[in-house]
RNA sequence: GGCGCGGUAGCAAAGCGGUUAUGCACCGGAUUGCAAAUCCGUGUAGGUCGGUUCGACUCCGGCCCGCGCCUCCA
């Protein structure tokens, strides 16, 4: 039984799909005018291990995660860098997809850019115009009237009359409420324009995700996740385009991620305290950053820093050696088998990684006890569960050489005259061989099959 | 001002009303030419003050501290 902390609820729920055997979930995405941050990574990785977990259980999966390719920032800057929107983005969503396949992450079924949705926004804000929740403005804006629509503030749990609109921004006097926002804004000169029943304009932000949501999805689907920072407004926005344009239920599960912090603070653009996902790779493993992020709970806050990051390498080692001494059995998973099912007892429970992570430990370590190749296997098998362990174990612990660093045939090399001078008994010489290579980064593991080598 | 989340051992991080979390680090032992890995063993917890209870880290309340949302943000 598979439980879902529900934020609008905010409780934990059994989960049903509304229909038998099919989950349909959509995420959103990226804004895409820059690198990605561990921010991004989160979400990106933490609902690819929702993905797979549901997949494992044997659903039918529909997943969605959306692509903002028009809005604000993006249109600023491709005018700064002096090309077009689409040579930005397209430069952007590139990178986006190198980042996520070196942290593991499955492409979704569906990645829907905004843009080629505006026929569908357009006919959303026609229906929430039909129901009275839609006007246009003495600025030429079409907003949505927050106050028509009742449920508005239920996802986080905010009353209209409690906001502070305008407190940190300035208050827009062409809104008829301060809280409104804006669905469709009226073309300005210079910036990238539709045509539409209320004049030449573009998108606002929230509208993209009621269209493509609904249409890849349909009007009705099962989970919704993003960051926590978009459950207000974003989130509570949809669901008012959703809802009020198509009237009954848009999601059954809301699912928030929690933040990545630096120094106990938001990692977040606009206080630039950021890392892009690129920029942590050149220090640390990708297998290391998505065992970082799992090895938290989705919606547990976590810190990052480079000392959290080599505590995390130094744990996923431990299950690498595991691998390299004890060679694993390809076996099938027996979901009945002890292990196997804490395991899924611990995805079960609102997708604690964390604690499924605890079980491959215990696991490895029973299978270190054993020279056991079947609960190696096992430990390999639940691992690629969620996307860990998959490599060989050899290629990852001698993955990420700098570049400036010592090559492989020189540690080989060295490797030979090393064995030389144990043969002769020259232990001097052997050890002062293993000190040059720990210097160079490289651990050598004397084994009775001889010498191997990993890096530090 | 409104709403929400969290405070667990040196660090990280979970579950749980009573029985070893887990990882890293540390200490002792086995093993090793020396190491590494592995195994065995020890230790270090639950912000604070009260309440409920036979029994609370786990439930309830006060207080203190940290974080977030109420602008764009994953």
């Amino acid at each position: 039984m598979l439980k879902i902390f529900n934020s609008l609820k905010r409780e934990k729920q059994v989960f049903e799909p509304i229909e038998a055997n099919k989950v349909r979930m959509y995420v959103c995405g990226m804004t895409v005018y820059d690198y990605c941050h561990l921010g991004h990574a989160r979400v990106m990785v933490v609902f690819d291990m929702v993905y797979r977990w549901l997949r494992t259980r044997g659903y039918e999966v529909t997943y969605v995660r959306n692509i903002t390719d028009i809005d604000d920032k993006i249109i600023r800057r491709a005018a700064e860098n002096g090309e077009s929107i689409q040579q930005l983005t397209d430069r952007f969503i590139g990178f986006m997809h190198e980042d996520a396949d070196a942290l593991g992450v499955l492409r979704p079924d569906h990645e829907p850019r905004a843009t080629e949705y505006v026929p569908q926004m357009l006919e959303l804000i026609g229906k929430l115009e039909a129901n009275g929740l839609a006007y246009l403005a003495a600025d030429g804006d079409v907003n949505y009237a927050v106050r028509k629509f009742p449920g508005y503030g239920k996802l986080s749990g905010k009353s209209l009359d409690d906001l502070r609109a305008g407190e940190r921004v300035e208050v827009d006097t062409a809104k008829q409420d301060p809280l409104d926002f804006v669905l469709w804004k009226h073309a300005k000169p210079g910036e990238p324009a539709w045509a539409s029943p209320w004049g030449e304009g573009r998108p606002g932000w929230h509208i993209e995700c009621s269209a493509m949501s609904s249409s890849l999805l349909g009007k009705h689907f099962d989970i919704h996740g993003g960051g926590q920072d978009l459950q207000f407004p974003h989130h509570e926005n949809e669901i008012a385009q959703s809802e009020g344009a198509n009237c009954c239920g848009y999601v059954n599960y809301w699912m928030h991620n929690g933040f990545v912090r630096v120094d106990n603070e938001k990692m977040s653009k606009s206080l630039g305290n950021f890392f892009t996902i690129r920029e942590v790779l050149k220090k640390f493993d990708a297998e290391v950053v998505r065992f970082f992020i799992l090895r938290a709970h989705y919606r547990s806050p976590l810190n990052y820093s480079d000392a959290h990051l080599d505590d995390a390498k130094r744990s996923l080692d431990g299950l690498y050696f595991t691998l390299r001494d004890v060679p694993p059995v390809p076996v099938a998973i027996d979901w009945k088998q002890d292990f196997a099912a804490r395991f899924a007892a611990a995805l079960n429970e609102d997708f604690d990684s964390h604690g499924a992570i605890a079980v491959l430990f215990e696991l490895a370590a029973e299978a270190n006890r054993q020279k056991s190749g079947e609960l190696s296997g096992l430990l390999k098998a639940l691992a690629g569960v969620i996307g860990l362990l998959e490599r060989a174990p050899q290629a990852y612990l001698r993955a990420g050489g700098a570049a400036d660093g010592i090559d492989e045939a020189a540690v080989e090399a060295l490797i030979a005259s090393r064995a030389a001078a144990k043969k002769a008994r020259d232990f001097a010489e052997a050890d002062r061989i293993r000190d040059e290579l720990k210097a160079a980064g490289i651990v050598l593991d004397d084994g009775p099959q001889g010498t191997t080598w990993r890096r530090a």
